[in-house]
RNA sequence: GCGCCCGUAGCUCAGUGGAUAGAGCGUCGGACUUCGAAUCCGUGCGUCGUAGGUUCGACUCCUACCGGGCGCGCCA
């Protein structure tokens, strides 16, 4: 349990007995709220309950809080000091002994410092990036793949089982119009006449992709008489090229899903049928002038939704209704999907018609990852998928490397929009705040390697209270206990941007502790009390990387 | 026209209905014979887009408007 959650249940305990005693009346109380308050005097916890159960039980917010106070000290070694400030937050502070208790808890805990264990975890499943297998992945798709899978990493890290899963989507007229696009080039580079369909894919990479279909499958491409049975097959090709470098790039950026779902499974199994019937079933259906729609308005939806048109063929809508109900009955208790800004007005019908198969209006959250912008000196780079002068995921992992962009997609919120300043985040290493990060844990490695160098190991077991009684000590070790509940309000907020900002703190905080002591001294006691606190520093900033997916090396 | 996201310091952005609104970068000035100066310290006069409302209290919630972005197919 975090210190958060303990403070709860003794502002809790404190609220019963005192109103077991007659000293507060028996009303219905506000929840309690549990805050961190913005400067330090105010306390490492603050509670503004009294002033929220002031109106309600008609006593002034002082009162209360004087006599919540003397409950809520009483007899733990967690809380160190209560005060009660004047218009009625009840301010706590945890004593310094539970901070160093933490700290060689840290020690013992190591990797799996800040990893929740629960009885009953629930089963997680998170759809992103699924970009389409037309083309290379741009700079949207990285940043759904940073974000996604650090959200899955949070998700399992407090406690839950996640699968990372990835929808193909091999299906439709897109990839006709890929597999035109992919004849139309091999036969431009056999010298045949040709034409290249208007909205067609015009990338360079359909070249590469054609050549590679006349370098390796020529026999078996030959074999087709007609163009429409040569299309589909350079457009299964072109598929299967373009999914395993996908597969490759996000490898490369440390993202590895379970599933590989394609869509035209869906079809080939009759899963679509099936989630077909089971929507009539439960009469979401209805017929109107051939086509079957489903009522998505009962779910919130604008205007009802087309699922099968008139001549029998399912729209998209059906197939991915057929693909979460799938997803339903391979028994996760949550579906999480991320997708692009683009998609927003999708997600009324697409949790309507979850809710319709599963009953339940908390099975299925979608997030919206917002857009990115490439800036290049100074200047927006506009993209655009047909065109082909996109940037793609490719070249980013190539020239910002894989740490500087996945830290830099999940640095801010996922509702704002990101401006990815390419220029910036190559030209010079010492502005970026992964380098800070990545510092400040290659400095205390080395500090441990001149300990090692002066034949000095670490013994935790000789920290002392004493010397850790400095301010700079002090921040550290209340950020280092404060790691799980941040855990915690990431995972359960899905905001992994929570993590960077911490870990920023974290950073800070040692790196001015590193300026003002000493870590190596004569004195025994205080070195490794210094060294011990450098550890759990070390560690959480580690564990808290590895979060992200971010590398925290020994040296830089 | 309708829907969603954004609007906070010069720039990029944090900020759960709570106390005097903060970080990084940039600017300018300091700090290494000693564990890594990729660091630290100092330096900020902001109509929190505007106007109302809700309440003990609003950057935060509600309404309207302004500005930027993205959607609004029986495409996928």
């Amino acid at each position: 349990m975090n210190i958060k959650n303990k403070i709860n249940n003794i502002i809790i305990n404190s609220f019963e007995k005192a109103i077991s005693e007659g000293k507060l009346p028996v009303a219905e109380y506000p929840v309690i709220k549990i805050e961190y308050p913005r400067e330090s005097k105010f306390g490492d916890y603050s509670t503004p309950i009294a002033l929220e159960s002031a109106r309600i039980i008609k006593r002034s917010p002082m009162e209360i809080g004087e006599i919540l106070k003397n409950y809520i000290c009483k007899n733990n070694d967690l809380i160190g000091e209560v005060y009660l400030a004047k218009p009625g937050f009840i301010n706590i502070f945890i004593s310094l002994n539970y901070l160093k208790e933490n700290m060689l808890d840290v020690i013992k805990q190591r990797e799996s410092y800040g990893r929740q264990i629960k009885d009953n975890p629930l089963r997680y499943n998170i759809e992103f990036v699924s970009a389409n297998p037309t083309g290379p992945m741009n700079v949207v798709s990285a940043r759904a793949a940073a974000l996604g899978d650090t959200i899955a990493n949070l998700i399992e890290t407090n406690g839950d089982l996640v699968d990372r899963e990835f929808y193909v989507n091999d299906f439709g007229n897109q990839v006709n119009l890929l597999g035109i696009s992919v004849l139309a080039r091999i036969k431009e580079l056999n010298n045949e006449p040709f034409h290249f369909p208007e909205d067609g894919y015009h990338g360079e990479y359909i070249k590469d992709i054609a050549r590679w279909i006349i370098d390796n499958y020529s026999s078996e491409f030959n074999g087709f008489k007609d163009d429409e049975s040569k299309a589909v097959f350079a457009a299964n090709k072109a598929i299967e090229f373009n999914t395993s470098s996908q597969k490759k790039d996000l490898a490369d950026f440390n993202v590895n899903f379970k599933t590989w779902f394609r869509e035209s499974s869906l079809h080939a199994k009759g899963e679509v049928t099936k989630a077909m019937k089971r929507l009539e079933q439960y009469d979401h259906i209805y017929v109107e002038d051939g086509k079957k729609i489903f009522r998505s308005t009962v779910f919130g939806d604008d205007k009802d939704r087309v699922v099968i048109r008139d001549d029998g063929r399912p729209t998209y809508l059906m197939a991915d209704i057929a693909y979460h109900n799938d997803k339903l009955e391979r028994g996760y208790d949550r579906l999480i999907d991320i997708w692009g800004p683009d998609h927003h007005g999708y997600i009324a019908r697409l949790s309507g018609a979850v809710q319709a198969l599963c009953g339940r209006n908390d099975m299925f959250r979608v997030l919206i990852s917002q857009q990115v912008n490439l800036i290049m000196e100074g200047e927006t780079v506009k993209m655009s998928k047909r065109l082909g002068n996109f940037s793609t995921m490719r070249e980013l992992i190539d020239e910002v490397g894989v740490d500087v962009s996945r830290f830099f997609f999940i640095m801010r919120s996922m509702d704002s929009h990101l401006d990815f300043d390419l220029a910036l985040a190559k030209k010079n290493s010492s502005e970026n705040p992964v380098f800070y990060l990545q510092y400040a844990h290659a400095r205390i490695c080395s500090i441990f390697k001149e300990a090692e160098r002066r034949n000095i190991s670490l013994n935790p077991e000789k920290a002392d209270l004493e010397t850790l009684s400095n301010n700079e000590a002090v921040v550290i070790l209340k950020l280092i206990a404060k790691f799980p509940e941040e855990i915690s309000d990431a995972a359960e907020t899905y905001e992994p941007h929570k993590i960077s900002t911490f870990l920023m703190r974290l950073a800070q905080s040692y790196h001015r502790f590193y300026a003002e002591h000493r870590v190596l001294s004569e004195d025994d006691i205080k070195t490794q009390t210094n060294l011990a606190l450098c550890d759990a520093v070390r560690i959480t900033i580690k564990n808290g990387l590895h979060i992200l997916g971010v590398s925290a090396p020994e040296s830089m």
